[in-house]
RNA sequence: GGGCUUGUAGAUCAGUGGUAGAUCGCCGCCUUCGCAAGGCGGAGGCCGCGGGUCCAAAUCCCGCCAAGUCCA
């Protein structure tokens, strides 16, 4: 628990605040007004707002931005800029949820100073958890602006805490003309991504406009406060967080029905015309439908409360039908939403999303396709493209719209393949619907999940093609839960990684082309040798360890694998035998292998940056492996890479080989490399800590901590070998350098002179004449099949006259030669067509069996005659009554077994009619 | 990263171990002044690729390649 002492502030004193109890929900809260009995948070009060704006002014988004910014800039913060919304520094969430996130992780645990101190940001923000109450609660975004200042405060150094940051939020209200008397803020400790912490929520108008966090605490396991079931700790570090909501703040300002009129009017009232529906806040009772859907739709969780309740609350309480409610309203929360899904669009694609079927990708295409599926309910003819280039125009990014064009044509394709999937999806629907009208029942639940779950298929979709067809569907409210309940979610393993004191120097980096170098034994970890320094290179950044040996006197130690804990670098030994602390070693790295390593790391850096130029800028490294003889690179690309753009991007990157660039290398403190190359430096994923190793490759400038060449012209040629789609939007292209670029091109030259000597031709022919073989083969194939059915008639047709007669019906039996089963079946069936019962057999072992109408009436089973007769050879068969196939490998023992196949029809007549 | 699904004629798809099919499209002929429709006939298949099991594989098993889809 937080204690209650945490909140009172000297401030909340000077000013006159009472602390209060909720009447309502029971938590405690601060307010001047002495006669305020709840906190002011919804459901416990109402807005109060709508109809009646909290502020003496109405403000528009980008004018509120920049009161926010000045106001604190004014109050000794420093303004700095907003980050992407994907958030590429993180490994442990896609999107900027929060202005805090800039900072995880190391901002927050003190390993890296802030970029300024104490700072205001506006940082747009993406959240889809509530992505179904968008629209309809008139509240809900996706996208929003985090308006925030932080501190960052340390043991040695506080700027400020709780006292001026309170001060502050009652200042920048009180400013905008809120009455005193309506403030509250209410005390919510807040707990979230392993840390935690008291906190004040501030609210005006039942609206809640801040959130004021003192992040102080983090998580521990025997820590000595617990929050929400987790157990804390203090932090030497402390900050304050907080979050203003922009959006929030605008709708206070206007006091409109809902957020969507109050931030984007003009957008909202296009829509609706292109809709066709009437949009008129002028009207009164218009408006007032939306501000009691937004008033009610604010005291409840719209995820948990039933819709259809809902509305008929709302509906009493303005005095009109339920069905003349939903007619009005949802038209519009369609058109809210789909206002709202594509500025969310704007802000994934303008930042570099490349929508895809997994990771963020899969985010953005989830937020593209229900914009088209509301599109679609709305009949709007008008092209997501156009909605989503509007919201970009009238954002102030400059940048974007540059990207406009490949943003376009990334939309036509995802609209494309959106509209083929239903199209696909419709007649899969048929399907199962004829089905199900076959057998008189309506599609069960199991196939509306399958449909949605493997084949994307939305159940409102499916279920209107069924209804179509006159088949019903088992749709119940809460579908989705359904299908996400079928998914078993994977626990997450929280890896134990074993902390090393100490700190290994590590030599690679100044010294790339020593091989030898004298270091001590400082400690051993179970079989790894920690060395006070080092030329070897650890695992990492997709570049593998070095290897090579540690010398001691004579006695040789192989150096298997090498690793960096934290600062240690652990140097695993094939065999640890009597090394020990405090011994001097010599260490002897094996070139060969590093070279090559090197070779291809920089050349990855090569590639990659070829690939930005021939495809654009939207390409980032999704991951890359090198090894001694490849190496692979992952880039984001939302198409197939043609072989014109590989073999450019393989000639772009030669190119920068024959240039002979030096390759630059150098530590900088981290904000200083960020301000001066973006966040385009972390293709590799983030490193840490305070100083980062930047890498510049001609244009190409990335952290990376790898060991490269110096000069690309060390590097030899590149060649790239393939490229291969990993996900949709994420290609690979493996490529070879140096000595292994020349053995992958011998290895193909291999293949062609392979081909070309079993033909017996020039390579240069191999093609023309590999297509002459194919067409000929083709061919003969079909000459093949035509003659063994003319050699199997002239064959049944002379076997006719050898036919013996067994109790009135007409037996063949014949030892074929080499026939194979396509000629014994044809032959046989032919036969049976004759009316005669054929048993022929071949030498290689196989047998088929023909019975002919007059047969068949007397009950002779073409299977079962077989199924006797291979036993003889030792395998077995089958087929039905009129024809059947079958053989065995002991084909010497053919005539015993078709004799076999006559006594089965003689005894059949003596044991007389019994059928076979 | 995980789950599910698919790959058969130009297209859409049947075919769950026993002689590869349907519909549309294509070509030719009949009918017509011509077109459409209709009738008759025909061409078109490495059943995604490679291995395995089996007397026998489009079908079962393994690997690869290509694609779709839901989720974290």
């Amino acid at each position: 628990m937080i204690s209650d002492d945490e909140y009172r502030l000297d401030y909340f004193a000077d000013q006159e605040f009472h602390r209060r109890k909720c009447d309502s929900c029971g938590k405690f809260f601060w307010t001047r007004d002495s006669g305020k009995k709840t906190c002011g948070d919804p459901p416990c009060d109402v807005y109060t707002f709508i109809g009646n704006p909290v502020f003496k002014r109405a403000h528009g988004l980008g004018e509120m931005r920049e009161h926010y910014l000045s106001f604190f800039q004014a109050r000794g913060h420093t303004r700095i800029s907003r980050y992407p919304v994907i958030a590429r520094w993180r490994d442990d969430i896609y999107l900027t949820i929060a202005s805090i996130a800039d900072f995880q992780p190391f901002v927050t645990s003190g390993l890296v100073p802030p970029p300024a101190n104490p700072l205001t940001i506006s940082q747009p923000c993406i959240r889809l958890d509530d992505l179904d109450s968008v629209g309809r609660s008139g509240r809900h975004l996706t996208t929003f602006e985090m308006m925030a200042h932080h501190v960052f405060n340390t043991k040695e150094r506080e700027l400020y805490w709780k006292d001026r940051t309170v001060q502050l939020c009652d200042e920048l209200l009180l400013g905008l003309g809120t009455d005193p008397y309506t403030v509250t803020y209410k005390e919510n400790p807040w707990a979230g991504g392993g840390n935690a912490g008291p906190s004040v929520e501030c609210l005006v108008g039942g609206l809640e406009l801040a959130t004021l966090v003192f992040m102080d605490l983090k998580v521990a396991k025997d820590g000595k406060f617990e929050i929400k079931g987790e157990r804390y700790d203090k932090m030497d570090n402390y900050i304050v967080d907080t979050g203003y909501g922009l959006e929030r703040f605008v709708w206070a300002s206007k006091g409109s029905p809902t957020i969507y009129d109050a931030i984007f009017p003009d957008f909202v009232r296009e829509v609706a015309d292109m809709a066709g529906v009437e949009h008129d806040l002028e009207d009164f009772e218009y408006a007032e439908i939306f501000a009691q859907n937004a008033r009610l739709a604010g005291m409840v969780d719209l995820e948990k409360a039933s819709l259809h309740e809902l509305r008929g609350k709302i509906a009493s309480s303005i005095g009109i039908s339920q069905d003349k409610l939903e007619k009005t309203v949802v038209p519009m929360e369609r058109i809210y939403a789909i206002v709202d899904h594509t500025r969310c669009l704007a802000y994934m694609l303008g930042d570099g999303i490349i929508p895809s079927n997994v990771k963020s990708g899969y985010l953005a295409r989830l937020v593209l396709r229900r914009t088209l599926k509301l599109m679609r309910e709305l009949d709007l003819e008008t092209s997501i493209t156009g909605l989503i280039e509007m919201h970009i125009s009238n954002l102030d990014y400059p940048d974007w719209k540059k990207k406009m064009r490949i943003i376009s044509e990334i939309l036509d394709q995802e609209e494309q393949k959106y509209a083929e999937t239903i199209k696909k999806g419709r007649r899969l629907v048929v399907k199962t619907a004829e089905h199900y009208r076959k057998i008189g029942q309506s599609i069960p639940l199991k196939e509306m999940v399958l449909l949605y779950d493997t084949h994307g298929i939305p159940p409102e979709i499916a279920r209107e093609s069924a209804e179509k067809l006159g088949v019903n569907v088992e749709l119940p409210d809460n579908f989705y839960s359904i299908v996400a309940s079928t998914h078993i979610r994977a626990e997450e393993v929280e890896a134990d990684i074993a902390q090393i004191e100490g700190k290994t120097e590590l030599l690679f980096y100044n010294r790339p082309f020593e091989d030898t170098f004298e270091a001590k034994v400082v400690d051993i970890y179970d079989d790894s040798a920690i060395l006070d320094k080092t030329l070897f290179y650890p695992e990492g950044g997709g570049q593998p360890a070095d290897h090579g040996i540690l010398e001691k006197g004579d006695h040789l130690f192989k150096v298997v694998d090498v690793q960096k804990v934290d600062d240690v670098v652990l140097h695993k030994l094939e065999k640890l035998d009597d090394l020990k602390k405090g011994d001097v070693v010599l260490g002897k790295i094996d070139m060969k292998r590093r070279f090559a390593h090197a070779r291809h790391h920089t050349a990855t850096h090569l590639v990659h940056d070829s690939a930005k130029r021939v495809l654009g800028d939207h390409v980032w490294q999704a991951g890359a492996q090198k090894s001694q003889d490849r190496a692979r690179l992952d880039i984001s690309h939302y198409k197939r890479i043609s072989s014109e753009a590989l073999r450019e991007i393989e000639l772009e990157a030669n190119s920068r080989v024959m240039e002979a660039i030096p390759v630059e290398t150098k530590f900088l403190p981290r904000m200083e490399a960020e301000q001066l190359f973006g966040f385009e430096l972390y293709q590799g994923g983030v490193p840490p800590g305070t100083n980062i190793r930047v890498v510049k490759v001609g244009s190409d400038i990335e952290a990376c901590a790898g060991t490269h060449v110096t000069n690309t012209g060390m590097i030899g040629p590149i060649k790239i070998l393939r490229a291969e789609r990993i996900q949709d939007g994420v290609e690979r292209i493996e490529f070879a350098a140096g000595e292994a670029a020349v053995r992958a091109m011998q290895a193909r030259d291999d293949l062609l002179a392979e081909a070309s000597s079993i033909l017996r031709i020039p390579e240069e022919q191999l093609p023309k004449t590999v297509l002459r073989f194919f067409d000929e083969w083709k061919n003969q194939q079909k000459e093949l099949e035509r003659l063994k059915k003319e050699l199997a008639k002239a064959r049944a047709m002379s076997l006719a006259f050898d036919a013996r007669s067994i109790d009135d019906m007409k037996i063949v039996v014949q030892k074929m030669g080499l026939a194979d089963i396509d000629e014994l079946l044809k032959a046989a069936s032919l036969l049976a067509e004759m009316d005669f019962i054929a048993i022929l057999g071949s030498e290689t072992g196989k047998i088929v069996v023909a019975v002919g109408k007059s047969g068949l009436s007397k009950g002779v089973n073409a299977s079962k005659i077989v199924k006797m007769v291979t036993k003889h050879l030792g395998g077995g068969g089958g087929g039905s009554p009129d024809l059947a196939q079958g053989g065995g490998p002991l084909s010497e023992k053919m005539d015993e077994a078709l004799e076999a196949g006559i006594g089965l029809i003689e005894a059949r007549k003596k044991s007389s009619n019994q059928s076979l």
